[in-house]
DNA sequence: AACTTGATTGACTCATCAATCAACATAACA
DNA sequence: TGTTATGTTGATTGATGAGTCAATCAAGTT
């Protein structure tokens, strides 16, 4: 049944497959061919569409940030004051979509991933910057010269709280935020 | 040349090359020749003392708890107060030794291997129930019933620095360390 | 109808690697 | 001096999986 225009088709079909497999799986040891099986298509045509298996996993990988950053803008759009801008941030972090298992997964594959491979690294980059730059942003107001360090300090435990929730069976997105914006309201308010 | 004796001698070259060998791939993704090599020993060698590969990751995994254990009785006898005391875990949890970057890309490694392989997942939750039970002791004296909730957080803080200076090029643990017990005393002193 | 182009397959190649095994070397002991 | 334990090798096997390729099929196009 093949028809004219299925290229951006496939492409989607094997990305969200990549990332249930590695979500799977657990770790980026998949096969192409069984991506290529839940896509619903032949490993050749993985292939043909991605240069290989690495660019599968890449595109994956930006796919993830994409998502992530589409939650993160939408949740600013709702948001008021400097106060609900941090929460929407730190909302947008622990989002359902993000807390999925198989998301949670590819994350933290990826984190490792990033230690050989460049471009991955360079991704990651681009989500630490952004998400510590929107972070900074929302607490000027609130702390003026003392929002970059706190941000900083607010971003580790976003990324620590991740792997807590990864291992520890039940993730809890909101119990995540909750606690998240409880230490922004203390590292604010300490002089 | 063969002695008699060699298999601790052997075990240990073993697991030491594992480890050094997963922290330059920066993944679990190594090889028993490889590793085999590396210790100075044929590959049929590693098989003999360890039953195969994944016993020999996971010895890998329980030398670098052991080691992170002994660093923080050999931190904890130095301490006094219950500060020191405080000081003392976190100072262990960003030392020099866990901050090699081979060790790092262990950490790492490992704790994506978790989510597929009971047995690590096991060690980690180990030690993550050490980490907070010790947290939690230390900040009994300073913040009584709050104490295990800041314990929690303070946990989540570490695991997410050790995320960041893995990425991040130059890992600095005394900065990190500052930032953690900096963290602690705001939380101590929040009413 | 003939031709072109994109879509798609599945068999094939080639490399990699974990694990096994037979063989041999050395030491300890009888 | 055998005999048994332990230590050690490296060749081999068998499985797995990435990437390639020739061939096929369906739609448009002229």
């Amino acid at each position: 049944m093949p028809r004219v225009g299925m290229e951006p088709i496939r492409r989607a079909a094997l990305v969200k497959a990549t990332i249930a497999e590695v979500g799977l799986k657990g770790s980026l040891d998949v096969t192409v061919a069984r991506i290529a099986k839940r896509a619903g298509v032949s490993s050749g045509l993985a292939h043909h569409y991605f240069g290989g298996k690495e660019d599968l996993l890449f595109a994956a990988m930006r796919h993830i940030l994409t998502l992530y950053g589409a939650s993160v803008r939408a949740q600013l759009l709702r948001a008021g004051t400097p106060r609900d801008r941090l929460a929407a941030i730190i909302r947008a972090s622990f989002g359902p979509d993000n807390f999925e298992p198989h998301v949670i997964a590819a994350w933290l594959s990826f984190y490792v991933h990033a230690q050989s491979d460049p471009g991955a690294r360079r991704l990651l980059g681009i989500y630490q910057a952004r998400l510590g730059s929107n972070l900074t942003h929302a607490l000027r107001p609130l702390a003026s010269s003392r929002a970059p360090d706190i941000a900083r300090t607010l971003a580790s435990v976003i990324d620590g709280l991740y792997i807590r929730h990864a291992l520890g069976g039940a993730p809890d997105g909101p119990q995540a935020t909750a606690r998240v914006l409880a230490l922004a309201d203390v590292l604010v308010d300490a002089a």
